[in-house]
DNA sequence: AAATAATCCAACCGCGAGGCA
DNA sequence: CTGCCTCGCGGTTGGATTATT
């Protein structure tokens, strides 16, 4: 027994926009808003529209300030950031690009940035890319489902993809972090939001160290050589008293179907040890038909450096970073990376 | 020039969360 | 508390377009 669907399908327009329905669209909300019942809308207006279709419609394409295509290299650098740093959470990296949409952002990497950036390691993404793309087409499906399951089962001992794509990343950026003008070591970069931060690290590293309690302790999973705290590099830090946290990898999924970080009731906010993945990440890396020992050894040296702050290691979902209240869907008040590289407050101020 | 492959991207789908009666 | 309903999100699809052979 499936959920009951949100409209009569039998009833409804698929497929593209006419531009008159567009006009429609756009001229009823630009006028009444959308009176809060996204689902009421297409009657309202005359639309044979299911009201998921025009609220999806008006989000990407009719709401004003949209932008399409031509993504800066400031772009590209916020958003490969926040992938490896909180995962495919588009509708937060999209919180960050004044008008971009999510659908807009998730189709830009995975068609080009992806590629982009992983172009830059071809030697160890070859499989990855395939068997990880979300995004193909028939005929890339048709074309890689047939001749690489091999090739897939490889990267399927426990780690999603999408988790293996960003440890790849970690790597590139660790080559990054050499780079004097890389994101990662240009604090002016870096979103504001971590500034206020910062006193509370260094008070809970002098706590941690007066009292000898490790989970005072802020870690600093995935760089192989820790800068000091106000060094930090710009994941997404919260305070939680004096507890700091990170999500840097929470997408790396279990393989025996156990929750993933941050979800140990179903429920974002959990904060979890990352030590009980430990096993299935010692099992990928040293699995010597994988064929990667360059990646595996590459990727181990990160998590050494994990290992010794595991035990005071809490990771915390990224809702924690204003998901919801930074949508740009919602359009509410949101914080915004400007292209100057830092957070600011930012209204759409569009009367709903 | 035609056929085929690869890529792009708008739109759809299903699920979880949250509000409300 | 429960169930219904809507919203918002991320994953996926498939037609259109572009590139390659």
């Amino acid at each position: 027994m499936g959920r009951a669907p949100c409209c009569d399908k039998a009833n409804v327009k698929k497929g593209p926009w006419s531009p008159e329905e567009d006009a429609k669209l756009k001229a009823y909300i630009e006028r009444y808003g959308t009176g809060g019942n996204w689902i009421a809308l297409p009657q309202k207006i005359g639309l044979k529209r299911c009201g998921k279709s025009c609220r999806l419609r008006w989000l990407n394409y009719l709401r004003p300030n949209i932008k399409h295509g031509g993504f800066s290299e400031e772009e590209d650098r916020i958003i490969c950031s926040l992938y490896i740093s909180i995962g495919s959470r588009w509708s937060i990296i999209a919180a960050q690009l004044p008008g971009r949409t999510d659908n807009d952002i998730k189709n830009y990497w995975n068609t080009k940035l992806k590629k982009k950036l992983l172009g830059r390691h071809k030697h160890y993404n070859n499989n990855i890319h395939r068997s990880s793309s979300s995004n193909q087409g028939p005929n890339d499906h048709h074309q890689y489902s047939s001749g690489s399951a091999s090739d897939d089962n490889q990267f399927s001992m426990g780690l999603s993809n999408s988790a293996l794509e960003r440890l790849q990343l970690h790597l590139q950026l660790q080559s990054d972090l050499q780079n004097p003008f890389s994101f990662y070591n240009n604090p002016g970069l870096w979103p504001k939001k971590i500034q206020p931060l910062q006193d509370k690290m260094i008070q809970s590293m002098q706590q941690a160290a007066s009292t000898g309690n490790p989970n005072l302790l802020i870690m600093q999973p995935l760089l192989p050589n820790p800068q000091p705290a106000q060094q930090d590099y710009p994941r997404n830090f919260e305070a939680k008293g004096l507890e700091v946290v990170d999500n840097s990898l929470d997408g790396i999924s279990p393989s025996d179907g156990s929750v993933p970080f941050g979800t140990g009731n179903g429920k974002d906010g959990d904060a979890q040890p990352v030590s009980s993945y430990q096993g299935q990440l010692d099992e990928f890396l040293n699995d010597k038909t994988s064929g990667y020992p360059q990646m595996a050894d590459q990727v181990l040296d990160c998590f050494r450096d994990m290992n010794g702050a595991k035990d005071s290691l809490i990771w915390w979902p990224s809702d924690q970073f204003d998901a919801k209240s930074a949508s740009p869907n919602s359009w509410d008040s949101t914080s915004v990376f400007q292209s100057n590289g830092v957070f600011q407050d930012y209204e759409l101020c569009y009367p709903m």
